[in-house]
DNA sequence: AATCTTTATCGTAATATTGCAATATTAAAT
DNA sequence: ATTTAATATTGCAATATTACGATAAAGATT
């Protein structure tokens, strides 16, 4: 074994598990808050940016955009990255939605 | 190689990386779920709720409790888990900020 | 066409995660 | 004191992730 059993939890569970799992990763934070940070999304700087080697940072860029975090548009031999604002929606919906939930409880158990 | 290069990051990049990796599991987000839902957290019965045998729930809970996402007491010899709020709040500020940013950015490139 | 620039992919080593059976631990109940 | 019940730990196999050197791919520049 090895592999997670997502064939038993809902999508709805693995859609939020697989956007987390993307950003459990401290270079993949960094990248994203870069994205956030500089207005052009000109993007092939990003190497520059990280302590990490170019197919590194690659790599991590493929997992963002897997995950839905991130859109690239060709720009010439360049690729443009930037921010999906939907998946930063969906987190912030999901973490909201806990919180006043949360609120609602205030069970003084722990 | 193979081990993430936390050292190159920020404290808080790492902090929130590690959050979102603790919730990057479809199990620990049902977890998660479950400690949400239910009123009283007396919270053995969770192994019951996943598909999961004993001692992997038991693994989860230890991995989400490492993280911060949940606190838990000693009950008699159970255990009540339940979720801590601040790791919440974290999370739904985080995600809030980054949201705020991107409204007031707008940049059409991608 | 040859070269440069930028990004992606391949291959691979090191390490981490996932899952569970077996076993240990600890406190309650008999 | 034994047994029961609930949770944790150990050990291990299967798989995934992280990182990077080498190389490929593709458009831009000369």
């Amino acid at each position: 074994m090895g592999a997670t059993k997502t064939e038993h939890f809902t999508d709805k569970q693995n859609n939020i598990a697989t956007l987390a799992k993307a950003l459990g990763h401290p270079a993949r934070i960094a990248i994203v808050e870069y994205l956030i940070k500089v207005d052009t999304c000109i993007c092939g700087d990003i190497v520059n940016e990280l302590p990490l080697a170019q197919p590194t940072v690659s790599q991590h860029l493929k997992e963002l955009k897997n995950a839905g975090l991130i859109k690239g548009n060709i720009e010439g031999n360049a690729i443009c990255y930037c921010i999906d604002e939907k998946a930063i929606d969906k987190l912030q919906n999901y973490f909201g939605n806990i919180s006043t939930k949360l609120i609602n409880k205030k069970n003084n158990c722990c």
